[in-house]
DNA sequence: CTGAAAGCGCTAACAC
DNA sequence: GTGTTAGCGCTTTCAG
């Protein structure tokens, strides 16, 4: 089977490869004849254009990557469609990568992009990720970036973020009005932004209601799975042990779950759970767990839509304002204040 | 900022751009001594290979495509994850598409990989798609293809599967011996293998048990949530409602729960459930659910090492065996036998 | 061991 | 409105 390409359409028209080309791409320079004749033949014997000879010629390859730090996440997961609607919607093809919270594999990837393989670049920072030269670095080769979720302070490149820093202030004010007094917050990683906003948030409502902030109740958890249950073992059975908790990660509040009942520590009687988080079994769970829901969706589409802003009219690069899209609490049994 | 290529490397070095190209691939035809200093400049001016010259020239990418119809789903997340994993330490760079369950879109994507953009596909196919003449034709023109998961029978494709047949016997021979006599199989399309051979399993275990199958008690949910919902109630509060279900999706399974707390049904009293399932939370359910749980991971992983085995030896293309890697019935409180 | 040359398939000036 | 030409950056014969 012979492969079709322009030439062969060319020679069986009688026609020039080039005006073949144009014909395809319904240049008006071409007759609506030839036009015609061009795409009946091309349909007939079913061509299809070689995507890498296209990119080679016009330095862009109609591909955008996503590089996120995971995806056993539901936040990711539904980023990641977010982005994919609007990818496929614009014609373009979306290369997927996992960085599985590594920085160096976060630089091997992108380092790769120099090359021209994407038009753009839609990133949500490694857990370790503590500079993102890589990623500016792009930028400067004129590789639009839009970072999202994991974002990195005090950077001019485009940002989707939610509202952490109010989040983590309303969950842990949702919880001092469900009178609990010693709140843990919990997280795994300490270099991310959003954890640090999550956390400032967590901070400001406990200063605010003149309750005193305790180190030990402020916890990463380590990334091995076996450590992290032995640290918070440690934490709910200790003499000092939370009646709240404020989960950072999705991860931490089914862990505490997960040790609760090992534990028979009662949810909400003991301990009140909230959690960022999306779940969609979080009002399923037992008890129904209270969320600071991520308009996890919303974001993907809208970092998408700004990427595809910068790649389409590159020159216009005037400063985007952060877009941030806010989060809702969602509150549940696993927080409900029980009477006696 | 000039982009450097082999041209600019091999005039720094006073070398002709062959020898530049072949000593960057470690061709035994160069010269240590040349090797290094063309390694050493590479380095130094941080060149990148342009992927998009390269695929063309060779005429393959070293990118796979995978093509799934949902990502919402646990399954579909962790088997990506388990391809991914595989491709970076492959070296391929993955591009993801989403079909929605359309078979249009599955159609129209697939057309698009006659085109060499890529070197070979792993996909599951969408809920609408009763032919997969767009999939053998890609095979025929050379391109490897993987079928895993929702696969088509009687196909010569190397398949991926789990023992679905075998699984909806098990899990509806659970609900018997819980004690269930009335029991619903509930899935969201019939036109997939998977389905049938499930809801096979299902009929198999009913004759075997001398129990009457009910068409009544098999629905297959329409795509639109306000439908499901109005069925299901339907089925759930009608005068012959099922005393057990076995859901053939987790979909169908977080519906049921949300319906059950909605009409006040209580689960396993009322209704014990069982669902084919991946979801982590599945444990920490009210109450925790029973899960067929399908070795997702394991699936993509195989899927992504039977095509790339396709992809490095072409040549040997042997009839290979389905490979079936099989679930595990976990029982949990949603389909326990109470007391009294 | 190194280099010259051809060409992968397509696009974009620039002629005519 | 159509064709000619010259590459995009890389790989691969084939000479030397």
């Amino acid at each position: 089977m012979q492969t079709i390409n322009l030439k062969t359409l060319a020679s069986a028209l009688g026609l020039s490869v080039s005006t073949v080309s144009k014909a395809l791409q319904d240049s008006h320079e071409i007759s609506p004849e030839t036009k015609q004749r061009v795409w009946q033949l091309a349909r007939e014997l079913d061509y299809v254009p070689n995507p890498h000879a296209s990119s080679l010629r016009r330095k862009r390859s109609k591909i955008i990557a996503v590089v996120i730090p995971e995806v056993a996440d539901s936040f990711f997961t539904l980023a990641m469609k977010g982005i994919e609607v609007v990818a496929q919607q614009k014609g373009y093809h979306t290369l997927i990568y996992l960085t599985y919270e590594s920085l160096t594999k976060e630089q091997t990837i992108l380092h790769d992009f120099q090359s021209g393989r994407v038009d753009g670049l839609i990133i949500s920072l490694s857990g370790q990720t503590t500079h993102i030269d890589h990623v500016t670095a792009l930028e400067r080769k004129g590789i639009p970036v839009v970072l999202f979720d994991r974002i990195f302070e005090g950077t001019t490149l485009p940002l989707i973020t939610t509202n952490d820093l109010e989040s983590g202030y309303l969950a842990t004010q949702h919880l001092i009005r469900q009178q609990c007094r010693r709140i843990a917050f919990l997280s795994v990683s300490d270099s991310l932004s959003i954890t640090r906003q999550r956390q400032q948030g967590y901070l400001n409502a406990l200063t605010d209601s003149h309750l005193p902030s305790e180190p030990d109740l402020m916890l990463t958890l380590p990334a091995h799975a076996a450590d992290q249950e032995a640290i918070m073992t440690q934490l709910l059975t200790g003499p000092k042990a939370p009646d709240g908790i404020v989960a950072s990660v999705e991860k931490t509040a089914i862990l505490t779950y997960q040790l609760c009942e090992k534990l028979h520590l009662s949810i909400p009687e003991q301990l009140k759970v909230i959690s960022f988080s999306n779940l969609e079994t979080a009002p399923l769970l037992n008890p129904s767990l209270s969320t600071i829901t991520q308009p996890a969706f919303d974001m993907g589409e809208a970092a998408a839509r700004t990427l595809f802003g910068l790649i389409e009219r590159k020159s216009l690069r005037t400063m985007l304002p952060l877009q941030c899209i806010p989060s809702v609490l969602i509150p549940r049994r696993s927080t409900q204040l029980l009477a006696g």
